[in-house]
DNA sequence: CCGCCCCTGAAATTGAAATTTCAGGGGCGG
DNA sequence: CCGCCCCTGAAATTTCAATTTCAGGGGCGG
């Protein structure tokens, strides 16, 4: 077997590309051709079968199976465990590695922010116009907004709320500490906007709100993710977010585009009014020393 | 242009996910387990085996054929194929090529769009490594973790409190509803970690906690904008994220980024013992039939 | 309470991908 | 110019994932 010695082979998992840097000199043309691929291939690797790798570079299936063999892999199938395993677990050793690279942004970075950009690039791609425009008038005409957002929609619910409760007044982010649902809902009116955040996984919960706010003639504006079926639950408008990642946790970059560009052309849709607002709040808080800079 | 709707829409090939919801409620309930787990999943779909896959929703292989056939495909390759290639079309090199053709999106979306790109590249070029790693140990390591923002900086601390109870525990939230801040400042220990967002504009309170932390021997991470001032509170690692952005408000994308960064890269810190919680509370919810679909 | 229908996972079967074998080359030292 | 050695891809073989089959339930209408 061509396998040198375990002399050069520290047992620590070491990344697919430090494994062909290491060997690429020494490799014949054929497997360095598909190393040389690897090293260039923009997708992701581990998606891809040996054979596909293979046609891609040009060479025989045999040159693919040496050649993982000659890194020092068992067999393909080890290799792409490792690339597959590292994306999603990644190890601190392999981070170290890469640290090491002189490129302006470690690539581990990089592939977090291409994830953010891409999903955020989604999101505002497939933003429904029509929909935006008329919850954006209601935005700015409801005599009150209520936010409902659990788990993981409370955070995005709560910056919904901060960011209105600087153009206009009577923003209610529910449940409100220490309240039931119950006192809240009875207050619902027909001039009023509930703004219901359900990214996956809802809870049964949220679509109760949503319900009541419906039955009593109110408006409901629905942030959902892109995957949430088409059965909309009582929703006046809808407006979904691209959240996939290929990393552990979901993005919300998406939604936080999405609700920073609400935000914005609320304010410019109140025209004057919101803006002298702002100002307002911002002399108020000056005024009472809130600010530390 | 033809503003084909989804109802006259041919054979345009319809995503996984997108077929997924339409299947979802005629689903037997083995398939649906599965289904609702690729709707969740996290990773690269195409990176695994239709057998890694079952085992993952604790069906059988049967299982899976079976879905794959019944979502209308021939067979799992060709789902594969199609997870995979619509991810490379989704990739942001591709999506930034198609931008500057026949503008897809209106400028001014685009706009919002390259704002909140750019705020977040600026965020995760200027990451201080050296401090993530040790912050990110002590995330892993500490008994306790205290988060703490206040207006704008809430709703992070409250997203970052989400993702960091997906895998371990004692993590709270202060504020906490009804409480004031001295019943906590008491508890703060050695052990323990305190997470300070603080973005412009800050509080006087938010040096309050941290002295307090401080004087405890207690560490203190602080997230912040590349704005602060040099004076760092006391601070033991401090974080700066970018937030401007050339808009009415400011853009939180890039905090929203980096707690995500530390969050996947935490749970690779920890382990296995992460990776068994993740599954743990998967199944805690299933049994208490917390989630809506 | 029967019996139909569909669901389920284990096990057998199929089939594709990966590996190994093998029969040519081609470079290069002797 | 010979002959060794290693490379190469086609083809045979092996391996293992995916599919299909099948026997055993369980719900539900009759």
């Amino acid at each position: 077997m061509m396998n040198e010695k375990a002399s050069t082979a520290p047992e620590r998992p070491r990344s697919l590309e430090a494994r062909i840097q290491e060997h690429l000199s020494e490799l014949p043309s054929s497997e360095r051709k598909l190393a040389e691929l690897i090293l260039d291939f923009p997708g992701e690797l581990s998606a891809y079968t040996a054979t596909e790798l293979a046609k891609l570079a040009g060479v025989s299936k045999a040159a693919a199976s040496r050649l993982f063999k000659r890194l020092g892999f068992t067999n393909f199938e080890e290799a792409r465990r490792l690339v597959r395993d590292i994306k999603q677990w990644g190890s601190p050793i392999y981070l170290h590695e890469r640290q090491q690279d002189s490129s302006p942004l470690p690539s581990e970075k990089q592939a977090f922010l291409d994830d953010h950009v891409a999903a955020l690039t989604r999101t505002f791609e497939q933003l429904n116009e029509a929909d935006i425009e008329a919850a954006l008038q209601r935005i700015v005409e409801a005599r009150r907004i209520w936010l409902v957002g659990f788990r993981n929609s409370y955070f995005m619910a709560a910056y919904a709320r901060w960011q209105f409760i600087q153009f206009r007044q009577q923003v209610h982010l529910l449940p409100h500490p220490g309240e039931t649902f119950g006192e809240h809902v009875t207050e619902f009116g027909e001039d009023d906007l509930l703004i219901a955040v359900g990214m996956r996984r809802r809870v049964p919960e949220l679509e109760r709100v949503m319900q009541a706010a419906h039955e009593r003639g109110m408006p409901v504006l629905y942030l959902t993710d892109s995957l949430a079926g088409d059965k909309k639950p009582v929703a006046t408008w809808t407006l979904r977010c691209d959240i996939s990642s290929s990393f552990l946790f979901h993005s919300y970059v998406g939604p936080m585009g999405l609700i920073h560009y609400l935000s914005v052309q609320a304010v410019r849709l109140t025209g004057k009014s919101g803006r002298v607002r702002l100002e307002d709040i911002e002399i108020a808080h000056e005024k009472m020393g809130d600010f530390d800079d």
